[in-house]
DNA sequence: TGCAAGGTTCCTGTATACAGAACGCAGCAT
DNA sequence: ATGCTGCGTTCTGTATACAGGAACCTTGCA
């Protein structure tokens, strides 16, 4: 080892493993959108004290998933169509810039690492295991931004798509749109692997409109 | 008022005020970056027991300002260049998805209010005021975000300027470098005047490079 | 004199306590 | 029937209390 990475133990203080909890039971929709989180309720649910869970709720107001009403607590942020689709084209800026950076910098045995996440992808398309299909699929979309070298872009990427998670896994319900979404991800590993970037962007740019037709409606 | 756009009674909760409060003591270099934040004793100095400076802190790590070491508490964020640069990446690309979405939807008014945002940091920069120069010049930048129409893209746009607020505020110390900004700026003010996509991302683009070789030495 | 072990002090992380505001309901007036 | 008002309950916001761990200093030993 030619540098020190190795991770420090894993010290979990209980507002971390809550941020992380609740943000799972927002995204898995649990807590719908629009719900007001009782931290008395919630928290004795969860197990712990107020304390820790407010400190997590900051957070994820930080985040952007809560809503913090003074004198009201917590709420679960309602998307409309426009913030989706607001965030959506921010989105598609953020992968572009990743797309192009990485056929330029990214190693090829990184490329075909993304390779065999979309060929595992596919065989999750052919037998039909859609929880699994779009694990991978955004597994996917987080790994080019990784590939751009940019850690600011990755995180702020993944940001993003941690919060439009639960609608673009809704927006795979339509058989016909699971198709053709993964249309377009062929297209999207191919131009990667010729390290053709305008052709990557230009297909992220069209996965992400066709992402968004499929998404429209069910908001 | 064609729509009730009144904002609600200011309600100010203390972990709140203390977001920004703290925000400001980083920006302005009063914490400064490594600074390891002491609960009690920051506490004591504003005047607020540690449930409410806790639930700021938490707020601030989300934002990325601040690091929580597990059992160790807050620390005060240290941007590497590396860091700065990958920022700056990322800012561009907001910038001019920013720029090519105002060039199409600004009303010519908005327009105008940058115009004369534009003509006042001019002027401050006549009369040699570099703090408040400084925020003009930050505040156009935001302006254009905000022209965009998409709102999430302009506080996505703010919450990374604010992170480097202090960085480039120093780089602004040098005299040559002041000149050099000021020429983008008018040519950036022209080219949203014209509504000329092109113009505007290229010099937006190669502002943000600019921004970066002033900024480049002093990391 | 350098180092290590032990203890002490301080600090963080979590729980609990308390005050004030918000919500809901019942009763009254219109 | 509807709307207002007053009260009680419940919840949030903040402070305080307490336990476990970290940092630091001291002291003993090599």
């Amino acid at each position: 080892m030619d540098q020190l990475t190795v991770a420090p133990v894993a010290r979990h203080t209980l507002h971390e493993d809550l941020v992380g909890r609740i943000r799972d039971l927002i995204i898995e929709g649990q807590l719908a959108p629009g719900t007001r989180i009782h931290e008395g309720q919630l928290g004795e649910a969860l197990g712990v004290s107020r304390t820790p869970l407010r400190e997590a709720l900051k957070f994820l107001a930080s985040e952007g998933l809560i809503d913090l009403v003074p004198g009201r607590g917590g709420v679960v942020r309602q998307l409309s169509a426009q913030d989706v689709r607001n965030m959506l084209d921010v989105l598609v800026a953020l992968e572009c810039l990743a797309g192009r950076l990485a056929c330029r910098t990214a190693t090829d045995e990184q490329i075909k690492h993304v390779r065999s996440l979309h060929d595992r992808m596919m065989k999750l398309y052919a037998s039909r295991n859609r929880l699994e299909y779009y694990k991978l699929n955004q597994a996917i979309h987080s790994a080019i931004a990784t590939l751009s070298g940019n850690d600011f872009l990755a995180s702020t990427h993944e940001a993003i798509q941690s919060r439009l998670k639960r609608i673009r896994f809704i927006g795979n319900d339509e058989p016909d749109n699971w198709g053709e979404a993964v249309g377009e991800h062929v297209e999207m590993i191919e131009a990667l692997e010729r390290r053709d970037e305008e052709a990557l962007t230009e297909i992220l740019t069209r996965h992400l409109q066709e992402t968004w037709k499929r998404v429209r409606p069910i908001i």
